[in-house]
DNA sequence: CTTTGATTTGAACGATTGTTCAGTTAATCT
DNA sequence: AGATTAACTGAACAATCGTTCAAATCAAAG
């Protein structure tokens, strides 16, 4: 090796991601160029095809990435007793991790049909297999008795949906704070469940 | 004049936004190219403009014609009494109006950052102008002491949000009908409200 | 049948697209 | 200092983009 390791590629690669992954969710991915990231980067386009197989493969890293992330942080949470508290804890944790990024949840949401379709089947298991991580608490909750929860597939679906649009009107320095949403929201969402 | 009115023009003029709607919901506005659409159509790109001043006002028009029958719809109902009963009307309401052009529902969320500033502008009025709706109910719900609604905004949106969801899952001739998902939708928001 | 005007074609415009690659630059090694 | 090679440039490729427009086509009116 004639340089070191840990030198510009290691410096362009992370920032061919960042700048893509902003352009992607501001503009979306069919009307963002390689050359406008290029250009965002501070490289010539060629430049890029260092780091990325083609613009295709640059979508699903980064959707791969913010759904790998996703489950292992929800993995990594100490996991409470009670379905109730689980629950409490999923709702917080979704609306902390999701507000945290809000570029890749845009991007995870709104470009799934410009992936190829293998690509497109790998994130919905993702997904898939993150939704299985509520609906297993609220399925052990209803065998409880403390939720009420007549579709426990639709539960899911629904509370899903009520916390992944925090992400559409939440901006920082508003009327309140996330923990302040946070406590709200997980009052709506345990009132949804009949809990 | 030396054609009658009614003739091929008011044929293919919807079919263009079809073509446009179907085309733009399935791959999203950026990535259907003008030739895609005519081709839909059975025309040439160059007759399209016979039908839209350009690409941009195409999308702008299909979505305020979506958003403009989404606020006369619901004008349309009759005006239930109590707070209440408006809200099982809005979600109902809401579900069913939006199952049935999941198309058009797509487009209007996922397309909003291709619209020109003031194109937006526009689009966002209208929508804010529906979620009022809403609102209003949610504030003499709470008003009236009927629900417990700690910030009528966030559950505007939280129940909004909950409810657009349904477009993201359901599909005709699944496990449920529209009616039993609307049933069971009811539940979750009037538990959401503390009703 | 001829005229009229709505409707559409088909080609062309310059600009931009994703991608490739031979060649240049510069940092690190012996 | 000279050799090595990772990192990048800059030009080129064919394809496609939105849009325009003169010319052709068409159906109805006179």
């Amino acid at each position: 090796m004639a340089r070191k390791t840990g030198s510009h590629s290691e410096i362009t690669g992370p920032k061919v991601r960042a700048a893509a992954l902003n352009l992607f969710a501001h503009h979306g991915f069919a009307a963002v160029s390689m050359r406008q990231i290029a250009s965002e980067v501070g490289v010539q386009a060629g430049a890029l095809y260092l780091y990325t197989k083609d613009k295709q493969s640059l979508l699903f890293d980064l959707m791969r990435a913010h759904m790998d992330e996703l489950l292992a942080a929800w993995s990594a949470r100490p996991q409470r007793a009670t379905p109730l508290e689980q629950l409490e804890d999923f709702a917080r944790f979704h609306i902390q991790f999701h507000l945290d990024r809000p570029d890749a949840v845009f991007i995870a949401y709104m470009e799934l049909r410009n992936l190829s379709e293998d690509n497109f089947a790998a994130i919905e298991a993702l997904r898939r297999q993150y939704e299985q991580q509520l609906e297993q608490i609220l399925e052990a909750g209803r065998a409880a008795g403390v939720m009420s929860v007549p579709d426990t597939r639709l539960a899911t679906m629904a509370v899903i949906a009520m916390l992944t649009g925090v992400n559409t009107w939440y901006r920082e320095g508003g009327r309140l704070s996330q923990e302040a949403v946070a406590d709200i929201y997980w009052d709506m969402v345990r009132g949804a469940v009949g809990a």
